[in-house]
DNA sequence: TATGCATATTCTAATAGTCTAATATACTAA
DNA sequence: TTAGTATATTAGACTATTAGAATATGCATA
């Protein structure tokens, strides 16, 4: 594996690892959400949710669909609803002990 | 789930967004390594690496273990081990096509 | 104890990431 | 076309991360 690999990998947790847009990830791994929705739910300012919402897009881990002045963000990538559900399976299984 | 968790798992995630901690993480899958093999195999600085392992270490994805003057560090966390195989697995199946 | 090797820690400069506020764009409906 | 709503982008200050250099610590053995 070269090293530019790495750096995809990385870059790809990167867009990952921050709590803001886990909260984001996890929001939408039930549906699509628009953008408003989101920051309402989440209690965050707009253009907040909105530059994280690009964070996650231009790395291929959500995509979205316009819908008249809204766009609805969903999870796109299979890899992310396994890596997040490795992640919250095991915080599940700690609240239960 | 609270704010709190959400930290917790960005940290967790964190640790692991970085190419040269990928890197290391990978060479450590396939068992323990020390220190000077592991900066030597990766042709980076020790200090480097040594901070990168502390890194690691403290969020509890890898543990060591002393064997004299050397240090062994080996990938501890289950779920680090299924988190890379999901990164890994789209890489090889991109290099098949 | 003194020397050398292995590892860890600390400091600094450069870079990258994050938040807020302000502004821009794009769609809808009156 | 105008006003209102939804979203995106930009600019700025602030904070976090990173690599490398220098130094410190810990162990082994002569």
């Amino acid at each position: 594996m070269d090293t530019n690999q790495y750096d995809e990998l990385a870059n790809y947790l990167k867009a990952l690892a921050n709590p803001t847009r886990m909260r984001i990830l996890v929001s939408l791994m039930d549906g699509e959400m628009c953008v408003k929705s989101l920051w309402e739910a989440l209690g965050l300012q707009q253009s907040n949710v909105s530059q994280h919402l690009a964070t996650l897009r231009s790395r291929g881990v959500i995509s979205c669909r316009k819908d008249g002045a809204k766009t609805c963000y969903s999870v796109s990538d299979p890899k992310v609803r396994a890596i997040l559900h490795i992640l919250l399976s095991t915080l599940t299984e700690e609240n239960e002990q």
